[in-house]
DNA sequence: CGAGGCCTTGACCGCGGTCAATGCCCGTGG
DNA sequence: CCACGGGCATTGACCGCGGTCAAGGCCTCG
């Protein structure tokens, strides 16, 4: 049920099994049906998911009411929102499952508790939050200045398994676009 | 010299002055002058960048030519192409005083020795990359999915510094649109 | 005082959004 | 197991925002 995290922290830095198992309780399971909310836009979000297997999203409601996925998170990979668990005001975005997912989450109190105590967890927090920000500045390369074209290019180069895995209309609304738009572009491909 | 430094230090953790002073000289002074490159886009950057006073910015030329402005570090604040300083992959960014300016830089290698041995220097790194993280997903809710008066509106409410301090030209390159565009834009107010 | 860069404005145009119609797929219940 | 309904994808017609290009005025700096 932890193994995958195991294999996650262990990929970070150098961690044995029996450490790992005395503070892998701190990491509770849940299951995720198809479209579950794990947190809506203005609760504060104070747990870190990790998922085993399915995938969690995270999007908003602008106030046009469009909706604009930032982030997804597949298996073996930490997914939050980062800003609302670093600074404690409401997220911005709702957490959901796109599929039935199998998660790990963890509370803040205890996660802060463990990055002290715990230099593995330390270095962890540390390679999340580096992770984290270099997917938002490539993000940002792709958002400012370049086409719509460009844009789905960029993801059909770099992140495949959004485009196999995930209906059209959820892509669009990552790259920020319209469906419509979206399905005229991939007649073009 | 380095008492905006020590300020910075101080804000973000506990540190006495005595202490500071013994590290404080792995931090050089530089003086620049108006437009000048501290890094060329392509390659590594292994330093970080603290502003005593003055302003850079980081910018990039896509395929196009065209020259796009991602972020701004105003005095008392620190600057640097943070992917390649993680990654030691090539930067994207140029590195460029827009204004005649004084810093303080410090090596990734003498900050990596301070990271492991001064707890005040391991926090302080945890908080830019935070608050990095932070800003940049603030620009990407900025840019997905809203219109360019948006964009303005936004700058205007929560970086005024920049409108009223730097010139247009550069202002449109950050918000992703051209100078013709920013123009009209401000005429409609 | 001259030259070059920046800001502004007008004319034009194309990309991408909106709206409507159609067809397809898939889940659900009889 | 099949029939139905609703959501998703596609496509056409239309339009408006923002980009491009050109021209003119102003300010700055040499």
């Amino acid at each position: 049920m932890h193994s995958a995290l195991f294999e996650y922290i262990n990929e970070k830095t150098t961690i044995d099994r029996k450490k790992f198992d005395e503070f892998a309780h701190y990491f509770k399971f849940a299951n995720l049906k198809k479209k579950e909310l794990l947190l809506k836009q203005g609760q504060i979000c104070d747990k870190l998911f990790f998922v085993n297997s399915g995938c969690l999203r995270l999007y908003h409601l602008n106030e046009e009411g469009k909706e604009l996925t930032r982030y997804f998170a597949f298996e073996g990979k930490f997914g939050t929102d980062l800003t609302s668990f670093i600074t404690s005001e409401p997220a911005k975005d709702n957490i959901q499952a796109i599929e039935k997912s199998e998660i790990l989450f963890v509370n803040k109190k205890d996660f802060q508790h463990l990055k002290i105590n715990e230099p593995s967890i330390n270095a962890v927090y540390m390679d999340i939050l580096e992770m984290a920000y270099i997917t938002s500045v490539k993000r940002i390369y792709n958002f400012q200045g370049e086409d719509t074209l460009k844009r789905l290019k960029w993801l059909m180069a770099y992140q495949p398994r959004i485009l196999s895995r995930l209906p059209n209309k959820i892509i669009a609304s990552y790259l920020g676009i319209t469906p419509y738009t979206l399905s005229r572009l991939k007649s073009k491909l």
